[in-house]
DNA sequence: CCAAAAGAAATTATCGATAATCGCTTGTGA
DNA sequence: TCACAAGCGATTATCGATAATTTCTTTTGG
């Protein structure tokens, strides 16, 4: 079989779309490639239905584009999209951090655990695991303000699956990456909610800069 | 037929979508209702794909929610709900107030006519019109962002749709609701970019406690 | 009388087939 | 030669039917 079996609980039409994913992220469908509904359905060995509704939850996040009748094609990662979802991460996690600060001032092990992760990635030069640990760092904020509606949209932007695609192509310093996070830390241990912002918003800037060749 | 024909080059699933979501927020699918697919593909004369699509698509915008091998049921408008909503909305009007200052205050045409849409609306005693040009004025600012991911996520609130349940439920003052725009106008014609931000965030604020009784 | 298990009913997930539509190619007439 | 229309192949949108799963009901044993 072609798609992944890993969960096997799972939907086919989420193991197709998982698989579509990664096929998106790591190059082997580029950009503006058209997707056929069939033609995935037959290399996945399934039938159109489950193909179809992969497509179209992908392309509510906006990994893929749906034309109606047309059909759907990926999208390109330009660097203006690159440059949207840093913007709306920087919406999210900026706000989401000084809601956040009373439950990770109290309890920072969710960022901690994330960075420890981080820095064994570093030490290993493993960036599939930096990629994975900072995205369990930001999402930490996010989670720790309770709020689920902005945590589904969070998700949705799928900032792992983007970060590992510019760590592997962009030659992130990966210690740097992991170190870069310190100041936040210490922000919800020992600062204020409107430093924990700041930082944030900061950390995202530069990330939303550095990509670029 | 039981579904709208409005559209005549809309496809089946558009205009199945259309339809739960009149009836959704007209209060004919009330809160938890279950929606089954094929009894709702009987309703409208249709098979059972569209409404699936259509459910599907409506679960990505948390209008309603979709249960894995469950069942779809229609959202809760619960007071946490609605303060997620206007929390996420607070993030991202905030953020893009600022980003958009430099287009509105060069045209800020988009909001001087949203804002008298909603003055006339306040002068007939128009709950609806309140709710769509108020939906204008804050979408304005996001339009003016040119960022379209988070005009998308912005959309995918469906905030007319609560703004209209809101204003027809909560016995609003419309003049008051329409006014308290005016200094949000003025920050962008004659303010600062932060100013702008900070009145927007205030006006969230605002509607995000008033609405319960 | 109750808990667990077996069976029945309802519903979602998936399938294979067909209808509708799109974009391209080819042919036609000026 | 070129604009345009008819025809064709490819693909999406939709259908009706079936498989898989969940939920509800009933039965059984203690």
């Amino acid at each position: 079989m072609a798609v992944s079996a890993a969960f096997e609980n799972e939907s086919l039409s989420e193991k197709v779309k998982r698989t579509i994913v990664d096929r998106v992220v790591d190059g082997t469908y580029p950009p503006g490639m058209r997707l056929v509904e069939l033609q995935l359905a037959k290399e996945f060995g399934v039938s159109q239905a489950p193909v179809r509704e992969a497509l179209r939850e992908l392309s509510s996040t906006r990994l893929v584009e749906n034309i109606p009748r047309r059909g759907t094609f990926v999208r390109s990662a330009s660097q203006d999209d690159l440059a949207e979802v840093y913007f709306v991460r920087l919406a999210l996690e900026g706000t989401a951090a000084a809601a956040a600060y009373p439950a990770l001032h109290a309890d920072p092990s969710p960022l901690r655990n994330a960075l420890a992760g981080m820095r064994e990635a570093a030490a290993t030069n493993d960036a599939h695991g930096i990629a994975k640990y900072s995205t369990d760092f930001h999402r930490a904020v996010v989670v720790a303000t309770g709020n689920r509606l902005m945590l589904e949209i969070w998700d949705s932007l799928y900032v792992e699956a983007r970060t590992m695609a510019t760590v592997v192509r962009g030659h992130v310093d990966l210690h740097a990456a992991a170190e870069a996070h310190v100041p936040i830390l210490e922000a919800f241990e020992s600062g204020t909610p409107d430093l924990c912002t700041k930082l944030v918003i900061e950390h995202q800037h530069e990330y939303s800069i550095l990509p670029q060749e």
